[in-house]
DNA sequence: TCCTCATGTCAACATGGTTGACGTTAGGAT
DNA sequence: ATCCTAACGTCAACCATGTTGACATGAGGA
């Protein structure tokens, strides 16, 4: 025995010694990511998909008829790591591929409706996850979670 | 040209339609972690670390004297994955491995001076993005923050 | 003495990324 | 018509971070 830490090692937040006034701060960012994707990491893996298909999926659902190169930028990856990720769901039909008519060059990606239903189910995980813990703080705390996030998010 | 978009693709936060209500909030949060994150990372990628020796060196700085087992548990990751930053950590010297003297089977774990201060470094690039973002919205809003936070965190 | 715990270490593998190089295809300009 | 170039495809080599499985070592405890 003697384990007293979780079954899952990892997702369980360890009780470490707050040596600054933000360690719980930025402890709580760790565990929220975390938190957030792990049942959603979890449908995708009985699909036998990961988090980065779901990223393309994402996107794809968000800019229909998006390129290749448009994605590559979205997503912050050279097209040689898109390549077997995106092949995967081309192949496996959630993400069909057509060249535009007047713009021959580009591929213009679209998910399909079996694409479109897993990235919804994938997603929602993700939303289930906050809008829970959203409704315990009221609709002034998510602003004010909101706005924090966007303050970190474009600290660069 | 054309490059509508950051000069750092992928840390760029992306336009993209918002399919549902809690899209950003979604959104939020993957930019947010890669936002506390950036600025550790490139400082530890100066000194040739990366993110798990900062994991590592997090832990042990809240944990003096940690064996181990312990840290693995901690980490939520497997000995051997532990193993090669680990070592790393030791031939640089940033962290020491002493036997304790009565429970002499494990090893005890303490980070040196150098350790110290590079983790003392890292970290504060985190705390000072949070630091910054809380101090836009006030101490409630710091407060409402953490409460999602631990909402989701605790999601599981 | 022997079992077991804590640790170390090797090998094989999966995943998700990188750079570099090169090929194809089709518009657009001269 | 020819040539340049943009958008995409693909191969190879590599790196980092993780996984399991197997096995070795060293020291306490029964």
């Amino acid at each position: 025995m003697q384990k007293t830490a979780s079954q899952v090692p990892g997702l369980h937040r360890a009780s470490l010694r707050k040596l600054h006034e933000l360690d719980a701060a930025l402890e709580l960012m760790y565990y929220g990511w975390r938190g957030m994707t792990l049942s959603a990491d979890q449908y995708l893996d009985t699909v036998g998909l990961s988090r980065p298909h779901h990223r393309i999926l994402y996107v794809v659902a968000r800019r229909p008829d998006i390129s290749i190169g448009s994605l590559i930028e979205v997503l912050g990856i050279s097209k040689q790591a898109l390549n077997r990720p995106l092949a995967l769901l081309l192949e496996r039909k959630l993400v069909a591929a057509k060249r535009s008519p007047e713009q021959h060059r580009s591929k213009l990606l679209r998910l399909t409706a079996a694409g479109q239903k897993i990235e919804q189910t994938a997603s929602s995980h993700e939303r289930k996850v906050l809008r829970d813990a959203f409704d315990r703080v009221g609709a002034p705390g998510a602003a004010a979670w909101m706005a924090v996030m966007e303050a970190i998010a474009d600290n660069n």
